[in-house]
DNA sequence: ATTACTAAGACACGAGTAT
DNA sequence: TATACTCGTGTCTTAGTAA
């Protein structure tokens, strides 16, 4: 078992470098660094090295220091440890959030991309796009784990000198009826709190939607797709 | 500056769900977990509680834990930290490796989704795929972090009763000279140290690769591709 | 200028135990 | 049963300083 004290110091050294190629830095920089005196920098970095999970070399002026093998499978499965910590809740995405009124550029996007959109999602978008301000911080959350399931992009184009950039997808069902997709340009001018969705239909009218009327996307995951 | 011990405790608690919803556990189980005594335990977490990383509430056996926004945050820089500095190396993500034969089920494949590739990635892939055995660990470790960057994802498709599951595509340019792309079925039948790749031409014949011959994949960001 | 030793004080650990 | 207090023991920390 890794003792934290150690992890911390290998965190510390990698984030200076050490994880990629040797480094050269003193006691004194890495225990500003963590936040200790240099005598506790200089023994916690002897531990890792004694430990075997970094390759030191004292030099005139310092120490050269890089992560062993073993360092980086230490960080990676702190990482993999994180990363699953965050991923729970059973798989499933669900996103609350209300209607709000867009810019009303929505419309000539997505018209632009509109054959792109139909070959990858298989539906011909709407012309035009729903705004969902994200409601709470559960669904922002939510939104960041939604972020971290592989998406659909649907790659830019220029037409008539104009450049459109790609466009990253999420398939999700709104309100538990009507199969769409979140839609992420890569240059939104939108607050990062507010989602567009797109549709086969227009989902306002389909579901009734007022400004301020709260609703639901539920993430749906691409091998659940046909 | 948050401690070594406080930050390990807050890992601790999340992997045991602390971090979606509140938790009921005991100290002794926590510190069956952590590895060190049930009173070592009980006073790190009375810390983290001290400093508002967790809200916790003692009961008749046990107590209910339950990370508070803080102690999210917490996890989530010490994520970003990790991610970051594995993620460096100026961003360039270079494959090395060889290649070598396959099992010639590729051209079947390759010409089942052929239409798709091309929509997706605007080129007509020639029929069939060169499989490439990853060289060294850093080289796996490129792989790692290339399939860390949003992919394009072909979506699957049924005919005449089969199924044909997603595809997962990664732009590379193989040598430094032909635009192609690593695809990755989602159930495939290589080892996970094989990449098959695809391109517009025929890259044995046009690049004179041989069996066991060395090859470098460039893999290039979305962004960059037109 | 380094790294790292010494030494004294502070802190953490865990067995026993109170509640 | 639980949490958490006391306290003896041991480790960690840092100032001073050697090398």
């Amino acid at each position: 078992m890794i003792e934290p004290e150690t992890w911390f110091t290998l965190y510390s050294l990698a984030q200076l470098g050490a994880i990629h190629e040797r480094v050269t830095l003193t006691t004194r920089q890495l225990g500003n660094f963590m936040g200790v005196s240099q005598q506790t920098a200089s023994r916690r970095v002897a531990h890792c090295a004694e430990s075997g999970y970094i390759s030191r070399t004292l030099t005139a002026n310092g120490m050269g220091v890089e992560l062993t093998e073993q360092g980086r499978n230490e960080l990676l499965q702190i990482l993999g440890g994180l990363e699953t910590a965050l991923a729970q809740t059973g798989n499933e995405i669900l996103i609350r959030g209300k209607v709000v009124d867009g810019l009303g550029e929505g419309a000539y996007y997505v018209d632009a991309y509109s054959s792109r959109f139909r070959s990858a999602l298989g539906f011909a978008p709407f012309s035009g796009t729903l705004n969902v301000k994200v409601a709470d911080e559960e669904s922002q959350r939510a939104v960041s784990r939604m972020k971290h399931t592989p998406p659909l992009v649907v790659t830019g184009f220029t037409r008539e000198g104009r450049t459109f950039g790609d466009v990253i997808c999420y398939r999700v069902r709104v309100n538990d009826k009507i199969e769409g997709a979140v839609v992420i340009a890569q240059r939104t001018h939108h607050s990062q709190d507010i989602l567009e969705v797109i549709a086969p239909v227009n989902l306002r009218k389909k579901l009734g939607l007022g400004v301020d009327e709260a609703l639901v996307l539920r993430v749906v995951p691409l091998h659940l797709v046909t």
